[in-house]
DNA sequence: TATATTTGCAACCATCAAGTTGCATATTTC
DNA sequence: GAAATATGCAACTTGATGGTTGCAAATATA
């Protein structure tokens, strides 16, 4: 499972840290200040999240810059829309079918 | 995290049973037919499933139908659509910020 | 009524995940 | 160069998770 989106979407810590992310590139030390877990915990979550690509890093001195790379997060979104598309072929299939139920009624 | 739905959707099995049930209601039964795994084991993602509402169950007899349900799943599009905007309130600021750049550069 | 089928629940096990602490490395500052 | 700062990595602990097996309850079938 290691690099999996879903896996890494699913714990809420690492959410809170995509959306702070996606509003700002921070560095792990100004994450973490706005988490009750230690700085490595959070250096974990971002871990993580580097791993699928959720993020990317830029080195500047002895800072790490992580931005958010909304590249990745279109492979969740892809799902999303797959999913739904699955659900609405089988709404589709079942007016298909009550409009054949219908002309079948209609023909006799 | 109990009832938590990005947890349940985190694990592939599950998006698996989703995809299945989405396109058409079923029992465990059936269910497990689809997978490697005991029916137990798909009987407790299927517990996991319901528990946080993504899906519903229609007894009939001695079988259990379990159906999707499509209103839970907008709680996981809602959270992305969310995220997006947070991402692109961003990119409006930085437009805006070149806007101003542009213009401060006008009146020079 | 006896038997087979469908299902859920509980106990147990192995693995994984999130957290902590400690330490090493690289860079900035004094 | 020494001290401080920013970061990553490794070891360890604890709790969650996914899997298995066994069993009980409810319903259908012989």
């Amino acid at each position: 499972m290691k690099g999996d989106i879903f896996q890494a979407i699913a714990d809420p810590t690492r959410r809170a840290i995509l959306v702070l992310i996606a509003t700002q590139s921070m560095t792990p030390n100004a994450l973490a200040e706005h988490f009750d877990t230690s700085r490595q915990a959070v250096s974990k979550h971002i871990k993580v999240l580097a791993d699928c690509e959720l993020l990317t890093q830029n080195k500047v001195g002895r800072e790490i810059h992580y931005y958010f790379n909304p590249a990745k997060m279109k492979e969740f979104d892809h799902w999303l829309t797959q999913f739904k598309k699955h659900w609405e072929d089988r709404f589709n299939q079942l007016d298909q079918l009550l409009i054949n139920l219908n002309s079948d009624s209609d023909e006799n």
